[in-house]
DNA sequence: TGGATATATATGGTATATCATGGAAAAACA
DNA sequence: TGTTTTTCCATGATATACCATATATATCCA
């Protein structure tokens, strides 16, 4: 899969168009789906964004709680039941809803800001401090990079 | 995966544009993406450079942690947010934004440092300071290398 | 060994294609 | 038929591909 990286501002217009920065749409091209899934963070004033083979893998990790459990009903509830698929149209671009533009406290501009196999949508005029938050954080709780465990 | 060894100085046009030292591109001829990704050290005023199959290396390890945790989040925002993958043209160069040149404190010179895995890139003329601090620093310390764990 | 020729590399400049963006036309919907 | 949504087209700015040259390195042959 390709990878989101860099952080790139678009404009948003009147009809909540905005451009997919191109470098996030290669990483997109071998995908079934051509378009993106959007939803509200749980942890910031922010969008997530997946591409939809990866929603597979969120719902294989919601298998680890019990079916039925507290756990997977409310995170399913949550992060399904809120998330949008929005395609790409000619241009490389998706209409951002209404809703979704409110949720991640956007006005006329989007970060678009590459996180590895996902990517997030900010506010530009927030962003650089949740940036400056996140070196903050790794940096005190002197986070590293797990050693690779084999595995999948 | 080939190595990046020693240190070469190359011009940085008007453009933006430097060329990669040949032997880096020969480490890199059996990479899928051909070209580089580089983004601001954190420990000193430079570039660090990596192929992008150990970002995607990275990117992979970082899916140890819980998705949408505060761990993850952070990781994957330190490093990927401000990393650039750039592009070989026909001729071996690529072309730095004015962002990464600034934040590396360059000017119309590129030292590719060579380092193992990865590489960084150093205005030289702080690059000679740099180098004779790490010596210092192996000996000071008696540093050695330690035993090979397996793994890769 | 020496010299000539070929090859690869770094670097400079120019032309072309791509991208982001605004607007209009067409289609779908109610 | 009015309204919304989607597709299509135009354009300026930017980035990419292309071509040219010089310098260094390697190869070949006398």
């Amino acid at each position: 899969m390709g990878l989101f990286l860099s952080t790139y501002i678009n404009k948003i217009d009147a009809k909540g168009r905005v451009s997919v920065p191109s470098t996030f749409r290669a990483s997109l091209s071998n995908e079934s789906f051509q378009g993106i899934v959007l939803f509200k963070s749980h942890a910031h004033q922010a969008l997530e964004g997946f591409p939809m083979s990866y929603m597979q893998n969120i719902s294989d990790r919601l298998d680890h709680f019990d079916l039925l459990s507290e756990e997977q009903d409310s995170l399913a509830m949550s992060i399904f039941a809120e998330s949008v698929q929005l395609p790409l149209d000619g241009d490389g671009r998706v209409v951002l809803p209404a809703a979704l533009i409110e949720m991640g406290g956007l006005k006329d501009q989007a970060a678009f800001v590459g996180l590895g196999h996902k990517f997030q949508i900010w506010n530009p005029a927030t962003l650089d401090a949740r940036k400056s938050e996140a070196v903050k954080n790794v940096r005190a709780k002197k986070m590293t990079i797990p050693k690779f465990e084999g595995g999948q």
